[in-house]
RNA sequence: UGGGGCGUCGUCAAGCGGUAAGACACAGGAUUUUGGUUCCUGCAUCCGGAGGUUCGAAUCCUCCCGCCCCAGCCA
């Protein structure tokens, strides 16, 4: 996939790039822009497009402009500006001063408007909505034109100021573009381009009852921005003519040319902002930003960094099939960045106590473990080890299967960077649950190597009961449990995971994870990567959340049997 | 049944007439004080199907099949 002279991935999209450069079609710029509506938070599908177009403006060169596409008053507000803006510079990305609002084009588009009207090529339709529907046709059956439709260019002007001055109700008409009521497209059929909407905008207050339809707004936004590459996804293809036609007959300063890529989907997850802003509303999620929602936020509450979702993006390509990515894919790019930098630390989950009955009662020794064995630049820090200990319930079995190699009955193991201890006693409670081990300690263990280099399979994570800190953490995992929650007619709640959270308030770490920053990343030994949660850690709760798991081959292993 | 797209490994995805890249997943094996990481090895005689053109086709032509999108005064 990469082009070995320049190391980029190739893809169709940088192929017309490369072929328009060549051919200095847009006079040897590349100009790109990601232009979302602020009525959602961002999710990761964003993410595949904001990495596209900023991606390919600083590969070749060229500008990316952040723009709102605020043309819908009704369902856009600045709570999802704030947050967008602060999604795409989370990633990485930067546009300078290059923030545009769709909004701030309405007088122009206005303008624009007028001139179509004054060239016959717009006209002020009095039908009502259903009435268009039906004037509409079919897929198969051309529609009828609008009896509207030769009324003359003052009579429009005149319906045209008064749609503007307010004077006429939402819905008694609209501003058309006069294309081809015949035309096998229906996006030619006439299309609405402007509409009447007595509501208050979130930027331009109520200056405007007239906003804009996409089609109409998009392209001229696209021309007066001089971009050069406008990148959507595939359904807009068949809205292509439209935005030709328009630029055609109206004097732009440019032609943009819009190129369709296919939207990102990811197993086990939804992308449609609607459903998700469904299970918003509904709280069976806790917010946008909820650790398990696909959003840009709620990926960054999760752990995850900009890094990963980055190479994520150049990772699964960019094409025109609709395609479905493996969630696997995504967390392996977690696990990429992760293990490079987050700091190694000891956390049990769920504790079981451990006595080492040959050891000292008040003796307490500081072990030195490793920050990052890919990283010897991160240094050592030193752990407190002493007579009780929590080790994990799942490192100790009564009766073992083969190939398990932690903590059983008169088997030794080693617990990391501490000693190599045996199992000399199960201690258990009237019902039967093991409460407690007794172990023995071999002294010339110190570190985890003994002299006669005996080898023990098993190194168990460890946390001394005395030192330890307790601290509640969230374990998250997939929202569905179905690779596709929208397939087979039911509602995509019903595929829900039911144990897409697991909260855990018992657990015990190593005491300098009391004191850290929110959103900071670590490895639990082991376990998995965390991050200290980024708006509810406190030194007097400290919560952590799971980003993902290590890869379990032992999980693989024990299941096969 | 109209129009617009798309069909290459389980999942993404290169390839653009010269004889199927890469990644993830998966399966083996080596190293390992994380059953983590790393490292080897294997994994499409075949490119939705059938014909045709050609010395040669995933790439060109023809027909067929399948999937996606479009009938908002949403974007």
């Amino acid at each position: 996939m990469k082009d070995p002279e320049t190391s980029m991935p190739s893809n169709f999209i940088r192929n017309i790039i490369e072929e328009d450069l060549k051919t200095n079609r847009h006079q040897g710029r590349v100009a790109t822009r990601f232009p979302p509506e602020p009525n959602g938070y961002l999710h990761i599908g964003h993410a595949k497009s904001i990495c596209l177009n900023f991606g390919l403006a600083a590969d070749y060169n060229g500008t990316c402009n952040l723009r709102f596409d605020d043309t819908n008053p009704s369902k856009e507000d600045t709570e999802y500006v704030e947050s967008i803006e602060t999604d795409v510079r989370w990633l990485g990305f930067d546009w300078e001063d290059r923030l545009y609002y769709a909004s701030d084009y309405f007088e122009k588009f206005h303008e624009y408007a007028v001139d179509l009207i004054k060239a016959s090529k717009a006209y002020v339709c009095s039908l009502s909505p259903d009435q268009i529907r039906e004037y509409r046709g079919t897929l198969t059956e051309p529609g009828k034109n609008s009896p509207f439709r030769n009324r003359s260019v003052e009579e429009n002007l005149a319906l045209f100021e008064r749609m503007r001055a307010g004077e006429i109700d939402e819905g008694a008409c609209v501003l058309r573009a006069k294309i081809d009521m015949a035309s096998a497209n229906l996006n030619l059929r006439d299309p609405v381009i402007f509409r009447i909407k007595h509501e208050a905008h979130h930027r331009t207050g109520s200056r405007w009852c007239i906003y804009p339809m996409y089609d109409y707004a998009h392209c001229i936004s696209d021309a007066l921005e001089g971009i050069t590459h406008s990148i959507c996804t595939l359904e807009f293809e068949d809205h292509r003519p439209l935005y030709d036609w328009c630029l055609d007959q109206l004097n732009v300063p440019c032609h943009p040319q819009q190129i369709e890529f296919a939207r990102l989907n990811l197993s086990y997850t939804i992308m449609s902002k609607r459903k998700l802003l469904k299970l918003v509303q509904s709280g069976l999620v806790n917010g946008w930003d909820d650790p398990r929602m696909p959003t840009i936020s709620g990926m960054r509450r999760r752990g995850y960094t900009p890094v990963s979702i980055r190479n994520f993006c150049e990772r699964i390509g960019v094409a025109k099939r609709d395609s479905v990515v493996d969630l696997a894919l995504l967390e392996y790019c977690v696990r990429e960045d992760l293990n490079k930098i987050a700091p190694r630390v000891m956390a049990v989950l769920n504790p079981l106590r451990v006595v080492i009955e040959n050891y000292p009662e008040d003796r307490v020794e500081m072990l030195d473990a490793v920050n990052n064995p890919e990283d010897p630049s991160m240094g050592i820090r030193q752990v407190p080890f002493s007579r009780v200990l929590f080790i994990e319930q799942d490192d100790f079995m009564e009766d073992p299967p083969k190939k398990y190699f932690r903590l059983a009955p008169g088997q030794e193991v080693r617990l990391r960077y501490a000693y190599y201890i045996t199992c000399v006693n199960v201690i258990k409670n009237e019902a039967g649950d093991i409460v407690e081990l007794r172990c023995v300690y071999d002294p010339e263990s110190r570190g985890g190597t003994t002299a006669d280099g005996r080898k023990v399979r098993g190194t168990l994570h460890w946390v001394s009961a005395r030192h330890s800190i307790s601290a509640e953490v969230r374990l998250y995992d997939r929202l569905f449990n179905r690779e596709n929650p929208d397939a087979g007619g039911a509602d995509f709640t019903e595929h829900l995971n039911p144990r897409s959270l697991e909260v855990l308030t018992e657990c015990r770490m190593e005491p300098s994870l009391g004191a850290v920053e929110p959103g900071s990343r670590y490895q639990f030994e082991r376990l998995g990567y965390f991050c200290a949660e980024p708006v509810e850690f406190s030194k007097d709760r400290p919560v952590f959340n799971r980003t993902v798991t290590l890869k379990d081959s032992w999980a693989r292993i024990a299941q096969k049997g």
